[in-house]
DNA sequence: TCTGGGGTCCTAGGACCC
DNA sequence: TCTGGGGTCCTAGGACCC
C-alpha cells in the first residue's frame, strides 16, 4: 500500500510560507526570465491562467489586474522540499522523493492509513508551512490518482483513499483516461480514437491490445490501475544518468563571441553541478537553436554529441563545449536558446586519480591540445556534427545514452597514454 | 521586445557480424 | 514461388513526467 503526498501549488506555497500577505490571493510563479507560468494558486487558476502560459501574453489580459506575479527561486524550493522530506521521514518507514514537491510513502501494514495521512498532512503544514494533499492506494498509480481526486475537492480534508475496489470502480467510471499518471496526450488521443474514454474503459481492455498500442509502459500502467503493483518503492535514490544546463536567451544572440561566452558560462555551471554531485561525465551533447516561435526568423537547430575525457575540470570542459558549439554554429541566424547536456555519468571515486580535475592552466592547455589532435585524427568519430538535429517545432531532443560514447572515450585515453 | 528547465524509458529498423 | 537466419549494437524518434 502506498500514499502520495504532494504540495499544493508548491512554488506558490513556498512564497506564501515567507509572505503571509500572499494568502488567499491569486499568485503565479514564473519560469526563468519570467517566461511563463509554472505554478498557480487555485485563485489564479480560477482566473483562467493556464500552466505554461506565456507571461507577456497573460499579463495585460482584463481581469488579471490583481494577480501577483513572482519570479522563481529554485534554491528556496529545494530547501522547502528538504524540510517536507525531513518531517515525513520521522513519520513513515520509507519515503521516496519523486519530484521536488511529491513523495511516495510506504503505507504497508497500516490499519489506520487515513488517520496517519491526516497526521502527516498536519505536521507538514505546521513545521514546513506547506499545504499538501495525500492519496492512498494499493499501487503507486492509484495513489497518484487518489491524490488528484483529493486536490480537486477543495472543501475536502485533502485526503483521498482509493483502496476499496468498489469505490475505485466508481471513480474509474467518472475519470477520463488522460488523467492517469503515465497516460499523456498522445496515448489519450489514441485510446479515444478506439472509443476508450474513461479509466473504466481502459482497465477493461485486453492486455495484448494495451501492449500493442502503448507498449509495456502502458501495460504496466493498466495493471497498476487494476490493483497489481508493478512499481515498487525505490528505497535508495538511483544514480543520475544525465545532467543539463540549458537557457533561453533574454535577447537573441547573433554573434559568435556572445555565444561563446554563453557556452562558457554553461560549462562552468555544469562543472559546478558535477562537483556537487560527485560525478564525472564521459560524453556530452551541445546544442543551439533559433527562436522556434518566431514566424519571421529563419529557423536553424543543430546539435553534436561526443565523448570527452571523464574529467570535471572546468577548463577542459569549456574548451570542449565551445569547440563543439563552433562546429554547429552558423552565421546569419538569431539564436534564442542553447545548452549542454552531460551524459554517461559515473561517480568520481571510480576513476583513477590522474583523471581528476586540475586547475593547473598548463595541464589544461595540454589537454586541450590533445583534444584538438584527437579531433583531427578521429574527426568524424570523436566530434560528430549532429545527424538529426531537432524537430523545429519541439526543439532539441536529448541524445540517448550510448555505449559508443564510452568507447570513444577509451580511444581518447589510449592515445593520450 | 518578451514563449522554462530539467529529467526518464521504450522501440523500430538499419548496419554489421558470423 | 523461392532468394539464409540469427544475433548485437546503435541511432533516431516517440512518449511520458515534474
Amino acid at each position: 500500500m502506498f500514499a502520495l503526498i504532494d504540495g499544493n501549488s508548491f512554488y506558490c506555497s513556498c512564497k506564501r510560507a515567507f509572505d503571509p500577505k500572499l494568502r488567499n490571493k491569486p499568485v503565479v510563479v514564473l519560469s526563468n526570465n519570467d517566461g511563463c507560468a509554472i505554478a498557480r494558486t487555485h485563485e489564479a487558476k480560477d482566473l483562467g491562467i493556464k500552466m505554461g502560459e506565456p507571461y507577456h501574453l497573460a499579463r495585460g489580459r482584463p481581469g488579471l489586474e490583481h494577480v501577483i506575479w513572482k519570479s522563481s527561486n529554485y534554491a528556496l524550493y529545494g530547501d522547502m522540499s528538504r524540510r517536507m522530506y525531513e518531517v515525513l521521514t520521522t513519520m513513515a518507514p520509507h519515503v521516496e522523493p519523486y519530484s521536488i514537491d511529491e513523495m511516495f510513502l510506504d503505507f504497508r501494514g497500516l490499519n489506520d492509513a487515513p488517520r496517519r495521512a491526516a497526521d502527516m498532512l498536519a505536521a507538514v503544514l505546521k513545521i514546513a508551512k506547506i499545504p499538501t494533499c495525500v492519496g492512498i492506494g494499493p499501487t503507486k498509480t492509484i495513489a497518484k490518482l487518489a491524490n488528484a481526486v483529493a486536490k480537486k475537492d477543495r472543501a475536502g480534508s485533502g485526503i483521498s483513499d482509493l483502496r476499496d475496489p468498489d469505490q475505485r470502480a466508481c471513480a474509474y467510471r467518472e475519470l477520463a483516461v488522460g488523467s492517469v499518471w503515465g497516460i499523456g496526450p498522445a496515448s489519450a488521443q489514441k485510446l479515444n480514437k478506439i472509443g476508450i474514454q474513461t479509466i473504466a474503459d481502459f482497465v477493461a481492455l485486453p492486455d495484448d491490445e494495451v501492449r500493442k498500442m502503448l507498449s509495456v509502459v502502458g501495460l504496466r500502467t493498466c495493471w497498476e490501475l487494476r490493483g497489481i503493483s508493478c512499481m515498487p518503492l525505490a528505497l535508495a535514490p538511483s544514480t543520475r544518468k544525465s545532467l543539463a544546463v540549458t537557457r533561453s536567451f533574454g535577447k537573441s544572440i547573433d554573434t559568435w563571441p556572445e555565444m561563446e561566452r554563453a557556452f562558457s558560462a554553461y560549462a562552468m555551471r555544469a562543472t559546478e553541478k558535477l562537483r556537487r554531485h560527485g560525478l564525472v561525465a564521459a560524453a556530452m551533447q551541445v546544442f543551439l537553436q533559433t527562436n522556434r516561435f518566431s514566424k519571421s526568423d529563419r529557423q536553424y537547430v543543430n546539435q553534436t554529441s561526443f565523448a570527452i575525457e571523464p574529467s570535471s575540470d572546468s577548463f577542459t570542459l569549456i574548451g570542449n563545449v565551445t569547440r563543439a558549439a563552433r562546429h554547429i554554429w552558423r552565421d546569419g541566424y538569431r539564436y534564442a536558446k542553447a545548452g549542454i547536456i552531460l551524459l554517461d555519468l559515473s561517480a568520481a571515486h571510480e576513476l583513477p586519480p590522474n583523471f581528476f580535475p586540475s586547475r593547473d592552466p598548463q595541464k589544461s592547455a595540454a589537454l586541450m591540445r590533445a583534444m584538438d589532435a584527437l579531433n583531427q585524427r578521429y574527426g568524424r568519430n570523436t566530434l560528430r556534427p549532429g545527424t538529426v538535429a531537432a524537430h523545429p517545432r519541439w526543439g532539441m531532443r536529448r541524445a540517448n545514452l550510448s555505449p559508443s560514447y564510452t568507447t570513444r572515450a577509451d580511444q581518447l585515453l589510449q592515445v593520450r597514454a
